[in-house]
DNA sequence: GCGCCGCATTGATTTAAATCAACCGCCCCT
DNA sequence: AGGGGCGGTTGATTTAAATCAATGCGGCGC
């Protein structure tokens, strides 16, 4: 488990393959290099906790690789997952000092953090830094929405297919895959956390991935490695329209 | 229903119900100024839509006063609220040029409407205005995220608890209510409408609502006046951590 | 090789909420 | 005064998903 990795961490801003997409993507080499001053990198194997709710939280951050999730968790254990973290994705909200949600890695991660303190100076002297941060925070707003379709009126078999779609998509607009011909992508996520993200039980998830297995709408490669071989198809059985879907 | 009402809606920004909430909350007199220039007021009675998913739409405005819902609909006819629009909220995303969900007025109402282009320039210009968004829309972020795991994980009782516990709590920092003794509200949405914030039907609505009532947990006086007797029971009943109830 | 662990699948049964259906009360309209 | 529509309640039945329970399978340590 504990292989050498720190030695791949640090980054030049210049070559970071988050430069365009993260909360960074808008600034000039000038504002780069403040970023660049009060910068550090963390790593973290999966499985790892990063940051437990109602924890102080001193920094916040961008996901630079690997994936981790934030979920919401009741007394008695039952637990929602609220977001996805991906490359490029922001974690922490500045202005508030503890943490709303537990974050876990899913996957080795590497993290670009900040001191909160600084960061937040320094956004207030940038308004490059907000600008970008709006239309992130917009775009996840936009999502959480989509996400509240999903999980309060679709069925067990549409839930399934919804976040099936949601993967493909942000796999192919993340790894520029070509457009046309059958997807194939890795779940990143354990039924469990499949169960978590789209409020099922573990069993309903695994019945209702091998129903769509068996109905041709996927295909299955070991237990994560998914083949959809109409994405229209796909689309139907999330209950979407069917069109919009191959946009960017 | 056609009342007058037109007469009472220009304002002065300086007396302004929502001046210190809304988007313009961080702006000084001279940036208030030219916000003044491109601003007009619209009105809209309960029961219409303001706009329809999908439509182009070249404003965004605020909520002045009344009651409007954000909501998305399949194609089956299945539709889920996505957001709750009171007074101060922001309506419309700068950068797009589309309504990606149906806005309805619940209650009359009066919105602060800019013209899209303008406001954007504006925004460009003016960080004040860019950061009061920013603000607002984290917070709308983190509601959404309680929303689903409502919608995701509690029972039909606690989605209604919940949806009373955040109601009451709405209620009493927009009117400013003194914080103890029982709290008394105004459901603002029929039982239709709280099925469709809360993904369930409206019989299952009604049932939930009579059992609290039974149980106890509120009162009603007809149909849609409400009395807390306890909150810190509500917020057990909506499985809730008891406490963090009643700041601010 | 053996046994164990974590993850996943599949089957049997229960249950919470949806669906189908009847009916109430209030307001508005003519 | 009568009728109709809208919002709401309550009851009977069905159903989708949860729960309870076994079993499968691939990787890892020893």
């Amino acid at each position: 488990m504990l292989k050498e990795k720190a030695s791949i961490i640090p980054h030049e801003c210049g070559d970071c393959p988050i430069r365009h997409r993260a909360v960074c993507a808008r600034c000039e080499s000038d504002e780069l290099e403040l970023l660049d001053q009060i910068k550090y990198y963390r790593s973290y194997e999966s499985g790892q906790t990063l940051i437990w709710s109602g924890d102080p939280m001193d920094f916040v951050g961008s996901v630079v690789s690997g994936i981790a999730t934030l979920t919401q968790t009741m007394e008695d254990g039952r637990t929602q997952m609220v977001g996805l973290l991906l490359p490029s994705d922001f974690v922490g909200r500045p202005g508030r000092n503890s943490a709303a949600y537990d974050v876990v890695a899913v996957t080795d991660m590497v993290m670009c953090c900040f001191r909160k303190k600084p960061f937040e100076e320094m956004m207030a002297r940038t308004p490059h830094i907000a600008q970008r941060l709006l239309e992130m925070t917009l775009d996840e707003l936009d999502a959480a929405r989509e996400w509240m379709l999903v999980l309060g009126r679709k069925t067990a078999r549409e839930k399934i297919a919804s976040l099936m779609a949601i993967i493909a998509r942000r796999d192919a607009t993340l790894n520029m895959n070509g457009t046309r011909g059958p997807l194939v992508f890795d779940l990143p996520l354990t039924r469990e956390a499949m169960a978590d993200y789209l409020g099922l039980t573990l069993e309903t998830v695994s019945r209702q991935v091998s129903a769509l297995k068996k109905d041709g709408v996927i295909e299955l490669e070991g237990k994560r490695r998914v083949t959809v071989p109409d994405f229209n198809r796909l689309l139907e059985e999330a209950g979407d329209d069917s069109d919009g879907g191959m946009l960017i």
